[in-house]
DNA sequence: ATCAATTGCGTTATGCTATAACGTGTGCGA
DNA sequence: TCGCACACGTTATAGCATAACGCAATTGAT
């Protein structure tokens, strides 16, 4: 997915989002945003939707919450199945990709003829520091 | 954990859920159980989070929706990570349990000193018969 | 037997998350 | 110029989950 310029309001969504230190709600970043004429839930939502699909946010099922992609390269190519460890103590979200269960969880679905269109892997739990 | 004798109303929503296709919300558990005197969304809620805590009842986070589980075993001990496979067609669910990628998680974040509580794996797509 | 603690239950109200449906404006190629 | 795609704004509604109260039954010591 290539990553088109973006517009006003998903720029605005993105920046909450990369300043933030950890995942938010649609309805946190609204209110971040209400200084920045934001008055309705959609305006995040719809943001939000294309940022996924350009690759620059992903959703934690889990919580309910958004978070920037904290990869490294320009989303000029999919990564692969992203997987989350998410700290109940902080809020802190770890970010990682990971072959061998990429492959490991491919090779399941092909056994049983699924095709695959979204894997979501959240690890929720407790960080080093809030162990 | 072991599983106690369970509750009237946690034995209706069990045996919604067991003999439901797929997976279902707490509100349409609530509304087939209306006949049996159910009236707020509480009685279900609390009905299925003492199943999940029996290992009973999984939730699916990414379609906030809860299925029976689907092991053949008694529940007499905690079955490790446990992944699904979501048919957006026709909201099949399929539980499996994998060592490999248990394993493989477990190395992760035992990397990066990360105390795993619950890991939730969710790959949705489309099955054979709706591909 | 009695008291205290625990657990389940029922009810009302509330809060949080997400989308439907409508209309507006703008840019761009046929 | 027309038609279309897309972003946007607004209001309303739908869908998911929990707070807070009180009551009843159970259990398990003392
Ligand atoms: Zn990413
Ligand atoms: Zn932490
Ligand atoms: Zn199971
Ligand atoms: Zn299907």
């Amino acid at each position: 997915m290539a990553t088109p310029q973006l517009t006003k309001n998903q720029t605005l969504v993105m920046d909450a989002l990369s300043h933030s230190e950890g995942p938010m709600s649609a309805y946190t970043i609204l209110d971040k945003l209400r200084d920045h004429g934001f008055r309705a839930p959609l305006q995040v939502y719809r943001a939000l939707d294309k940022l996924q699909e350009y690759g620059m946010v992903h959703r934690l099922e889990s919580i309910n919450a958004f978070v920037a992609c904290s990869c490294p390269h320009d989303h000029e190519h999919d990564h692969g199945v992203t997987a989350f460890t998410i700290c109940e103590g902080c809020g802190q979200v770890t970010e990682f990709h990971d072959e061998a269960i990429e492959q490991r969880l491919s090779t399941l679905t092909r056994a049983q003829n699924f095709k695959t269109e979204k894997t979501t892997i959240e690890i929720r739990g407790h960080c080093q520091s809030c162990a």
